[in-house]
DNA sequence: TCCATATTTCCAATATTCTAGAAATATTGT
DNA sequence: ACAATATTTCTAGAATATTGGAAATATGGA
């Protein structure tokens, strides 16, 4: 995953209302919730929801689907995969997100340059 | 984790120069990286730098330490780990964050309502 | 065709976030 | 105490995101 479909993946769920979404959305599985039962769990008006669900879709978070009149919004599950893979990966020290087995140690605090050329009390 | 508390690391993290700066911390280890260092490396007005480690250090990813003049920045890799639980555990499925083996198939596009009472061609 | 339903797009007002200069603070060395 | 270094806080303007009413679009049925 490139570094700017995470951010874009990040930034659709870094909202109070669009990670509210995304939850009711990965329960209900492929099949997905209708937007309009969406908007009335969360008290939505329409045009905020769609607003948020065009966010969501162009961040590949969530895909759509017609049936009749009502469109049905479905959790992209590939893309959390994506994103979890991107963070385990390059935000983490490889695969546990452990501080590194092999990092530095933290160095007692002291000053970096100047070595002090003569002292002085 | 709370989920405020993912909103805010996702939001932390949802940002090119944020997420630039947690990824040059990460390989960093426990040691991290002064803070002129990260200003320099991303070429940021020491404001604009500061204003963005506010932000992470809000959010939990990183942690500050003082050596002599210097600061020196660390990602906490607790926060990450966190973070990666709270979407495993949340947006996806369960554990493999799959389509989940037990949700329904995707259902063909067929309107919800109305069951029709008489047809007619 | 005309009407009702479901949702989106348009748009403008409001709110939040970002940037960076300048001044303030913390620390060390002289 | 003073000067230099490293970084933060203050501040305000610029940029971006959010909200929701009203109009537009898509679909199905009478």
């Amino acid at each position: 995953m490139e570094i700017k479909t995470a951010r874009l993946a990040l930034a659709g769920l870094a909202h109070d209302t669009r990670l509210a979404i995304f939850r009711l959305l990965v329960p209900a599985g492929l099949e997905g919730v209708p937007a309009g039962v969406l908007a009335e769990q969360l008290h939505l008006a329409p045009a905020t929801l769609s607003f948020h669900l065009k966010e969501l879709r162009h961040a590949g978070l969530v895909s759509r689907r017609r049936a009749g009149r009502t469109l049905y919004v479905a959790a992209e599950y590939a893309a959390i995969n994506a994103l979890i893979a991107y963070l385990t990966e390059n935000c983490c020290q490889g695969a546990a997100c452990l501080p590194a087995a092999g990092s530095k140690p933290v160095p007692a605090a002291r000053a970096p340059r100047k070595p002090k050329t003569s002292r002085r009390a």
